[in-house]
DNA sequence: GTGCTAATGCGAACTCATTTGCAATAGAAT
DNA sequence: ATTCTATTGCAAATGAGTTCGCATTAGCAC
């Protein structure tokens, strides 16, 4: 479901606004919405864009330097790449998403007589730590 | 994730457009997106429109006999509740999504400390045996 | 059959995330 | 400093999915 037609463009120059967006997403550990994006970046960049936010973001997976998350329901949200296989787990208290860096592994066996499995996506609901109590 | 607000209201009266919107999404054996079950009620009352198909996806599942299922990425699809827990597989070819009655289970211990898991939800991508030499 | 009103079909309207046009700004090479 | 143009901010535009207003149709109780 990645789309494969992304041609790996070149950014050009550097920017504060497109730095500001890079530390945002790098240093979240979980995978940020555009709002989010905005927000966090926003106080390195107080007068950042949402437009802006957008273009980058398009830019930086173009890069490869981060990739997109989608979660059942709801829109995008965007992490760096470097953080390989894993899944994510969203509080049904404060809706924000979080890295399970575990898998159950060997899920092909699960898909019916003649279906091939390619890989699969799996997202945990309940409280998060910060929530437990609310 | 299911909307808490939806004030179980029963249905007044039966129309052959309900019936072909029940039937359809009973006959599926597959979550159907509006537009699916739209094109499949069809066959059964030619002049259904895609307003009466939302008005009663709602009340469906008000009245409880439809629930919703959100992949990631795409829009909501519908399916007959009487399912019970199970998860999907979408083919990356046809796009089509299939349910697979099997579960890896356990899941809770995936979650990081301090985290509780309330439910999950799993969905596996490949070819579907429709597919598979495409 | 009559009456009441839920339900329908149609098209317009809405929502919300995302994209785009454009003039102004600001990297970076010279 | 100058020049070139990528990038930005803003607001308007887009697009897909879904909802709504309203006149008409049709369940169903009597």
């Amino acid at each position: 479901m990645q789309p494969a037609t992304l041609p790996a463009v070149p950014i050009e120059r550097s920017t504060r606004q497109r730095a500001a967006i890079r530390d945002a997403i790098d240093a979240a550990g979980r995978p940020l919405s555009p709002q989010e994006v905005l927000a966090s970046a926003q106080s390195a960049v107080p007068g950042l864009s949402l437009a802006t936010v957008y273009r980058n973001l398009k830019l930086l997976q173009s890069s490869e330097e981060i990739s997109v998350v989608t979660l059942p329901g709801d829109s995008p949200r965007y992490e760096s790449v470097r953080h390989g296989h894993h899944h994510h787990f969203q509080c049904l208290h404060c809706s924000r998403v979080f890295d399970v860096h575990a898998c159950p592994g060997n899920l092909a066996k699960l898909a019916p007589e003649g279906f091939t499995v390619d890989h699969h996506e799996l997202t945990l609901y309940g409280r998060c730590a910060a929530c437990a109590g609310l």
